[in-house]
DNA sequence: GCCAACGTTGGC
DNA sequence: GCCAACGTTGGC
């Protein structure tokens, strides 16, 4: 079982929709790299922190659990989505997403805590102008982000 | 709202 | 294949 972050912007989707969701698909994911991730490497079973970028408290806010592996988003097909995109052939879709499963709140670690602790000084997210929205964590900055909640 | 950093596009 | 221009991301 291998440890992910996903990024989201709370205003659009938070961890609260997922909640209340139970179930959602992680639709919209449109950079090569994380989508190589998406497609090739995130499997079913495998863990992952939600994080909340682009607003007031930015940071990991709890933790979710995938629950259907890659499969082609679809809404790179429709015309009405944001997430539309006219180039992707449909006999070999650009663009894939998976489903992920809420699992429980986290007592939240902002980005700046998570800045400051050198254990976790070589992930994408703390880097400076890092961009990736889907992003490998180790086992070791795993254990790191929830010892930081002070929740096991 | 600003703007640095990054990714993508497209002319050549 | 280079690289300038442009658009987007995302912290602050």
């Amino acid at each position: 079982m291998a440890y992910w972050l996903f990024k989201t912007e709370p205003d659009t989707f938070s961890i609260d929709t997922l909640k209340s969701q139970k179930v959602s698909l992680w639709e919209g994911v449109r950079n090569y790299q994380a989508r190589n991730m998406l497609r090739d490497e995130v499997k079913l079973g495998d863990q992952v922190f939600i994080y909340h970028s682009s607003c007031k408290d930015v940071g990991v806010v709890g933790i979710a659990t995938v629950v259907k592996a890659s499969y082609p988003d679809h809404f790179q097909f429709d015309p009405e989505s944001p997430y539309f995109d006219p180039k992707s052939d449909p006999e070999s879709p650009r663009w894939f997403m998976v489903d992920i499963e809420y699992q429980r709140h986290l007592r939240f670690v902002s980005l700046k805590r998570m800045k400051a602790n050198p254990a976790l000084a070589e992930m994408p997210l703390v880097k400076k102008g890092s961009r990736l929205s889907v992003m490998p964590v180790t086992d070791a900055q795993w254990q790191e982000i929830l010892t930081m909640t002070g929740q096991f």
